[in-house]
DNA sequence: CATCTAATTAGACCATAATCTAAATAATGG
DNA sequence: CCATTATTTAGATTATGGTCTAATTAGATG
């Protein structure tokens, strides 16, 4: 886990909005992409971050990529830049 | 408060670690620019970008321009990304 | 296998970010 | 008030990021 591909990944509003929308659950890339007023080809690169950042895993259905958001990532990313502490009162495995 | 702002600012690893070395304290620009193999306007442009998210407050002494971490914007805004939940089992006045 | 749909990769372009050196501002002390 | 120390601002340069259109890949279907 890249803390820099993951908080590279969240500097973006798209990126983070698409993260939002995957907390509902599993999405394709088509989907998603209709939620924004850009060419697919871009969703496509800000697809590309996410999963470079280990955000978002993919998984083919048919003809479509089905987008998945990896929670646990974004939590260690977060907790990582917290220190844990004032946020994990003992919630996850921590020592 | 920018959510914009503070995952812009927290993009960057140098930025990341000026904030880690506030954890213990505030310090100089100075101080906190010796710990970096960058030149000191560089380093005043990211202590910029740390001050327009909100992320650092700083306060003249003397000569010296003293930065200290404002924890409660990170916090929200990392909160704010995780929608609560998971991590902040009600330590905060979260409703 | 030709074609259709879904999505990505390639290539180009423009905007923004990171960095440097040099100059400017701010406070302190003779 | 001039010199010194601490830091920022200005201006220029280079690298990176976001976006588009056009072309490509991958799977499904007649």
């Amino acid at each position: 886990m890249s803390f820099n591909a993951v908080f590279e990944a969240l500097s973006h509003p798209v990126r983070r909005r698409i993260l939002a929308l995957l907390k509902s659950g599993p999405k394709s890339a088509g989907d998603l992409a209709n939620g924004f007023d850009l060419s697919k080809p871009t969703m496509s690169v800000h697809f590309a971050k996410l999963r470079d950042a280990g955000l978002v895993e993919v998984e083919r259905r048919g003809t479509s990529l089905i987008y998945s958001l990896n929670a646990s990532v974004l939590e260690e990313a977060l907790a990582g830049v917290l220190d844990l502490g004032q946020f994990g009162s003992g919630t996850k495995g921590d020592t």
